[in-house]
DNA sequence: AAAAACAATCTTGTATACAAAATACATATA
DNA sequence: TATATGTATTTTGTATACAAGATTGTTTTT
């Protein structure tokens, strides 16, 4: 007999997530311009399904802030302006101060662990240099953190104020000149987490989206 | 001829919006309760529209997180637990933090009168005692401040987290022990943000978050 | 030639129909 | 009696049809 059997739960997921992880992608790489009109038949045509389920992707797209709609006019992917970044960065900035004063209170000996392997895995990437590694790594390094504050709203904010960076993600890490830096801030992010020092771990995070926002700021300034 | 002319723009709001509107009122003040069901067809009856512009409504909705639904089986109002509070809360303690903070930088002149002017205008319903009266002016004295920092992005995400906690909006005010405080700290964040000592402002921000957390977990706590 | 009026087309907003999955209840079986 | 099975009902997921508003281009008028 079978004790526990756990069935792959995304064996058919709904029509209109496929439909949303995809626009959404597309979105997020590039692949549709912000500005571009996302036309319902069309893309439905092209996806293959009806209007339906579109619909329903572009709403959840809108909601998330990725595209604007006005009515009886249809959606487009959202206009990505210098004033709205920095709306973003400000917020996330004081999120991810959060982030790491909650997780010095309540991060455990196993996360700790796995964030000191993370620093280290990032310090690998740079000295490779290979961008979408540190890219990854980095990722994955701020993941830890949030999932260490336990709280599932934060995260959830967290994960889509950086939805809205994804684009310029590489801006800060292209620029080999500042590699040492973001080893540096890691490192002492990760000791002061360690030493439960709230003070200096919120500094540095907050010092650590101020150089993101600037290198992104001075990209879409680029962009004009 | 007409130089400018300003059509009243729900006029023909969508019906989407109209349901959007209708179920999240009902929902914020506890007509439809968590853990109730949301019957497409039922509520369509109800409203009068057919199960289209319902299902977009409830799709805001969960976006919003004042629904949850569960794939092939349907929606239904948000169980709201301590946790789940306590989570919101400890998000909205941090960016009521950054407001008053990014105030001290931003306010006008204007605002800063119109500030001085809620904070009396608070000042007057709690010396009347009307219970409605003050959270009115409470939300209107903290529009006050987001407003002036500026920020469309955290407007929006401080009045989602205000509406998580609309059922229990009137827990903190309801004690009149605790109004001599919330008077004091609101003429604290007032002076502090007109003196742009944004430390002082913060704090009492925080505590002022502070407290509301304590009588709303106070007030979850006891419904079990 | 410029502005207004009109018509054709496109696109969204809403309703409805049908398919598929989940649920509940009754019936059969050990 | 407890468990399993089968069936009817409910409910969501998706497609499609139709109505109404928005847009564009053309024609008409001044």
């Amino acid at each position: 007999m079978i004790d526990e059997l756990q069935m792959s739960p995304d064996t058919i997921l709904p029509l209109r997530d496929v439909v949303f992880e995809t626009l959404r992608k597309a979105i997020l790489t590039g692949e549709l311009k912000p500005g571009e009109r996302l036309l319902e038949i069309h893309l439905g045509k092209k996806l293959g399904v009806s209007r339906t389920p579109i619909r329903e992707a572009i709403h959840k797209l809108e909601l998330e802030g990725l595209v604007t709609t006005i009515p009886r006019r249809g959606a487009e992917v959202s206009r990505i302006t210098e004033k709205s970044m920095h709306d973003v960065l400000e917020v996330r900035r004081a999120l991810d101060a959060l982030c790491v004063e909650l997780a010095c209170e309540r991060i455990t000996k196993e996360e700790l662990t796995k964030l000191e392997m993370a620093c280290l895995e990032f310090e690998e990437a740079v000295a490779k240099g290979d961008v979408k590694m540190i890219a990854t790594k980095d990722v994955a390094l701020h993941d830890i953190i949030v999932q260490a504050t336990g709280n599932q709203r934060l995260l959830n904010l967290i994960t889509n104020l950086s939805e809205q960076m994804y684009r310029y993600r590489f801006e800060y890490i292209k620029d080999v000149s500042r590699h040492k830096k973001l080893v540096d801030e890691h490192r002492v992010i990760y000791e002061s987490i360690r030493n439960k020092d709230k003070k200096t771990a919120s500094e540095a995070a907050t010092r650590h989206i101020d150089n993101q926002m600037q290198a992104i700021i001075e990209r879409i300034r680029l962009e004009k």
